[in-house]
DNA sequence: CTTGATTTGTAGTAAAATTACAAAAATTAT
DNA sequence: ATAATTTTTGTAATTTTACTACAAATCAAG
């Protein structure tokens, strides 16, 4: 038996989509047609004929079968059916840019598209020992404050509204100047819980830094590992589809809430509250 | 604008190896063989051809073909392919409950996953038709007030930020006596949009019933149909997994905020503000 | 039993997918 | 440039697959 190290080809359950979307670039004129089709809209890709979809791409038919070939279908059903698969279980990791022109439809899908995979790959890339850092320093804290401004106001809003549930000495303001006045005069048993989507917002750092000086405990929620981040004593980031400049679709809100449902409830395991 | 309330059809996006194994104690002898042996290995069902699962069964073809019709499938094709959902998705949509002694990792990818799986159920379920009249609405409205109580209050807050970005007029609260307020002072021209996850709270009902009198348009969006949706002439609601009471991990609002993602930016489409 | 209804299968038809092969592009070498 | 070679693409025939109409069989009630 080899004791060369194993390189494993494992690419653990690509969805055919990504697959394909991926490929795009390496088909030649014909088949990307066959693509750009079946990515356009997927779903009724798996309901025609191979004939029905040889026409909307404007190809042969037996091009269409070729295509199922080139992504290692037996066929034209096999491709289908894979496809109908990669649907279902709901990543489908093509990044869905959200045109004028869009049906009510197609944009609600983009939508929560867009959503799950963010959710998929955070949940991924999650650092599960800062999570249960987090969740020691809340079980432990003397208070905690969770601020955000704009979109993440709300964030830390309803992440003070779970852990006041679980009786957790929370606070909450999405006023910066309140911010301020309780990141100047805190004691080290507190924790700081910064949320930001900016993630370089001037305010939210100065926060961070009075707090720090303080001796208190900084935690930061952001979309990326910025500016912020490195002011924290922890910190935690969802890493998302980089997009275009305010492009309304991403908002890393939802994912930031998912990350505080596990914290919640970690905190709840933690008191023995949950049954 | 109809402002007769709307009965929303609903399917219930239920896996289709549920279904069948539901079914097979109704199902006469023939169909009941067809039945088994696609429960026994559904995944060999779906790369099998009509003709092949026909004898394994020890029937007809046309009977596995009366099968199919019998789930509501257009044929055999169309049965293989929602069985390739019902697989796919499968692991998926087990139910994860959280023990105390998970892990950290446990935990986290239990949630995350119930995120998820919501969030597939519901982008399948959810009513194009409804979505478009509520975005019309919104565009036409005098005023908007986005009302919740408890963590809705959060979820109505998120939203009136959102659309007070598009410039809508828009006004939130999540203080029931202003709620009441503004509902018995109101203007037909107003939208009312009535955010609850405790699905039959009195209040929220009441101030549906007050703005409804007033002949403002009255939109809810609950966790699931109930007597708020009954009282609102435009429903929406994300049908869950029920889950046993008081378990902290079911939280609709995640939910909830994607579905407003979908009304802003089909608001800001309609505007032209998306670029 | 016999009549009527339902279920099941047979055989034929229609549709869909695949294959073999030839035409057309594209590429390379002369 | 252009002829030769390779690759790509489409046409048409073949095969496979799925569906339908109808008849036989089974079942139920009188």
């Amino acid at each position: 038996m080899s004791r060369e190290p194993l390189v494993v080809p494992k690419i653990p359950n690509q969805s055919l989509i990504q697959i394909i979307s991926q490929d795009l670039p390496t088909l030649n004129k014909t088949q990307a047609k066959v693509a750009r089709t079946i990515l356009a809209d997927p779903k009724s890709a798996t309901q025609s004929s191979i004939a029905k979809l040889a026409k909307k791409s404007a190809v042969s038919e037996p091009s269409v079968n070729r295509f199922c070939k080139r992504f290692k279908a037996k066929g034209f059903p096999d491709l289908k059916l894979r496809l109908a698969e990669s649907l279902a279980s709901g990543v489908c990791f093509v990044n869905p840019k959200i045109e004028p022109s869009d049906s009510v439809a197609r944009l609600a899908s983009k939508i929560f598209d867009t959503a799950i995979n963010n959710l998929v790959r955070v949940r991924e890339n999650i650092c599960h020992q800062q999570i249960s850092q987090i969740i020691e320093a809340f079980v432990k804290a003397r208070r905690i404050y969770f601020f955000g401004l704009g979109g993440s106001a709300i964030v830390a809003r309803d992440a003070a509204y779970q852990f006041l549930k679980l009786n957790l000495p929370v606070f909450s303001s999405d006023d910066i100047l309140n911010q301020k006045m309780f990141a100047s005069s805190c004691l080290k048993k507190d924790v700081f819980f910064l949320v930001s989507d900016t993630n370089d917002n001037k305010e939210m750092i100065e926060v961070a830094q009075m707090a720090k000086k303080n001796g208190a405990l900084v935690i930061s929620l952001a979309s990326k590992c910025c500016r912020l981040s490195d002011q924290s004593n922890l910190s935690l980031h969802a890493d998302f589809f980089e997009l275009p400049k305010k492009n309304l679709l991403i908002s890393p809100r939802i994912v930031h809430l998912v990350i505080l449902d596990v914290l919640a409830i970690g905190v709840a395991l933690q008191l023995g509250q949950c049954n």
